[in-house]
RNA sequence: GCCCCUAUGGUCUAGUGGCUAGGGCAUCAGGUUCUCAGCCUGAAGACUCGGGUUCAAUUCCCGGUAGGGGUACCA
């Protein structure tokens, strides 16, 4: 297939979540792999909607995630993206010409908001049908507010045919005959996105399901102006808890928040591209690029998908054992700051440890909390039934350990495995034994990222030094 | 209320008119390791219900139920 365009089309009415994220994600995928376009139109027609920073927030996740659009609006040279309400005056000529085409009708009210019930409405709005050209032309040239209303013919079946949920097919006496100009001016979302999808030759709509029941309506303004129908592809949606009770709020997990919380980019998308799309094979693992020779129409499905937060732990903590080990150095160095504050410690032989033991980065301060002050553990922690480790044992041990120590001419971790080996074998222990002890001196913790090894590695000569002396002090007076 | 959509373990999913219904995550157990993590092995766990059609339905049809969406001068 050539010729394939696609667009992204959100709101600028808050944060960029995860849900929208896949809409952009597919319908970028799907261009890409034909090498056609993808598009971003903001969708800004409701002013009263629109919140701060909302756009830029759109633009950096695009940005970030890669999902690079195309084409656009000429800005200084350089291409932007589409701005509804910047192209107002183009909604408001198709309507006038939906008009006369039959497929849409002036209504004129006495003011901006009015209170009828449906019924009052629906009556109101036959009258409007009614009105002579000549009553419409008077009105609007007194300057009367008016909207432009879908004008919808009875009993008529619409159907198409949607790529994902196949035929669906409605009757004209269950639309409403919906607002297409606002009195304001601005079109509404069921009017600028026809125009838009049309004036910017869209191939291939995506986006979430809950525009299917009102895509007919879409289909008879398409019949309307004569306009060939794009391809629609419409997406299920992604709750956010785990017992299937539904709510609003449980919809908006956002992109920017994830990777606030230590999720990485490639992670996230990776992600979301199997919430709701499967490579019918037992794959799992996508980098975007990847996805754009796998990712096909046909394995999207369209059953509602609970977002799992145990599973992208998973894909995270994937991403992040095949991280190059200086870039997760690199990315965890942030996470030590506090503890670097307090303690000389060394951060290579941290991440070392680490990067197998994270899901994501934001577990990194509570896992190594210990480096940076040794809790107030109880000397009971040194019994150990597995590692036949006891509080008599211990005490004799970490004397042992203490007293030749500074032998160790350089502290490395092939020198400090040495040495207590060499504890190990002539005190004819099992490695446990000497080991555990260490461990919980320098820790304080029943369990630690590490061994005893590394953790003395990481705190350095003195600090080991320094927290073998309060253990023994620990056991001698046994608390 | 009316209209539309959907229904495989807790969760993401594969799949089929006849198979022990497959995999991932999570859970549990065992092994390895100085703890934890990792790695290896194993376990438990599902076709929404009722009626058809059929020699045979998880699969096809109808209905119920449940969930979701829509029903705005929101998108």
């Amino acid at each position: 297939m050539s010729n394939i365009r696609t667009r992204f089309a959100p709101s600028p009415t808050g944060y960029m979540h995860i849900g929208n994220l896949r809409t952009a994600l597919y319908s970028y995928l799907l261009a890409k792999k034909n090498k056609g376009k993808f598009i971003l139109r903001i969708e800004d027609t409701d002013q009263e909607r629109i919140v701060k920073g909302a756009i830029d927030l759109i633009y950096k996740t695009l940005l970030i995630t890669g999902l690079k659009y195309d084409e656009g609006p000429n800005i200084g040279g350089n291409y932007g993206p589409y701005i509804q309400s910047q192209r107002k005056e183009i909604y408001l000529k198709y309507a006038k010409k939906l008009v006369e085409k039959g497929g849409a009708y002036y209504c004129f009210y006495p003011q901006e908001k009015i209170n009828y019930s449906k019924e009052e409405l629906l009556k109101y709005n036959e009258n409007c049908k009614k009105l002579s050209k000549n009553e419409i032309k008077n009105k609007l040239d007194k300057g009367n507010p008016y909207v432009i209303r879908q004008l919808i013919p009875l009993n008529k079946d619409i159907i198409f045919n949607d790529l994902v949920f196949g035929k669906i097919k409605a009757n004209t006496n269950d639309l409403d005959e919906g607002v297409l100009i606002k009195t304001n001016g601005f079109p509404t979302y069921n009017f600028a996105n026809v125009v838009d999808d049309h004036l910017m030759k869209i191939s291939h709509v995506l986006r979430g399901a809950e525009y299917l029941s009102s895509t007919p309506k879409y289909i008879l303004i398409y019949k309307s102006f004569g306009w060939s129908i794009p391809k629609h592809i419409h997406l299920p949606l992604i709750l956010k808890n785990a017992n299937k009770k539904f709510s609003k709020r449980d919809r908006d997990s956002s992109f920017i928040d994830l990777l606030k919380q230590g999720y990485l980019k490639e992670a996230i998308i990776n992600y979301i591209a199997l919430l709701g799309w499967n490579p019918k094979n037992e794959r799992e693992i996508f980098s975007l690029k990847e996805l754009k020779t796998y990712f096909n129409v046909a394995g999207i499905h369209k059953t509602p998908a609970v977002f799992d937060i145990n599973k992208l732990n998973w894909i995270n903590s994937v991403y992040i054992k095949n991280l190059d080990f200086d870039k997760f150095h690199k990315l965890s160095l942030p996470y030590y700051q506090k503890i670097i504050k307090k303690q000389n410690i060394d951060t290579l032989s941290l991440s070392k440890v680490l990067q197998t033991r994270i899901n994501k980065f934001s577990e990194i301060p509570e896992k190594i909390d210990f480096l940076e002050k040794l809790p107030n553990y109880k000397s009971k922690l040194f019994e150990n039934k597995k590692m036949k480790s006891n509080k008599e044992i211990s005490l004799r041990i970490l004397k042992i350990t203490l007293c030749k120590i500074d032998n160790i001419t350089e502290w490395t971790e092939e020198n400090i495995r040495k040495y207590f080996f060499n504890i190990i074998n002539k005190e004819k222990l099992k490695n446990g034994q000497v080991l555990w002890p260490i461990r919980i001196a320098l820790s304080g913790k029943e369990f630690t990222p590490g061994g005893a090894i590394e953790i003395a590695k990481i705190l350095g000569p003195k600090e080991t030094k320094i927290r073998i002396v309060k253990a023994i002090n620990k056991l001698k007076s046994n608390i």
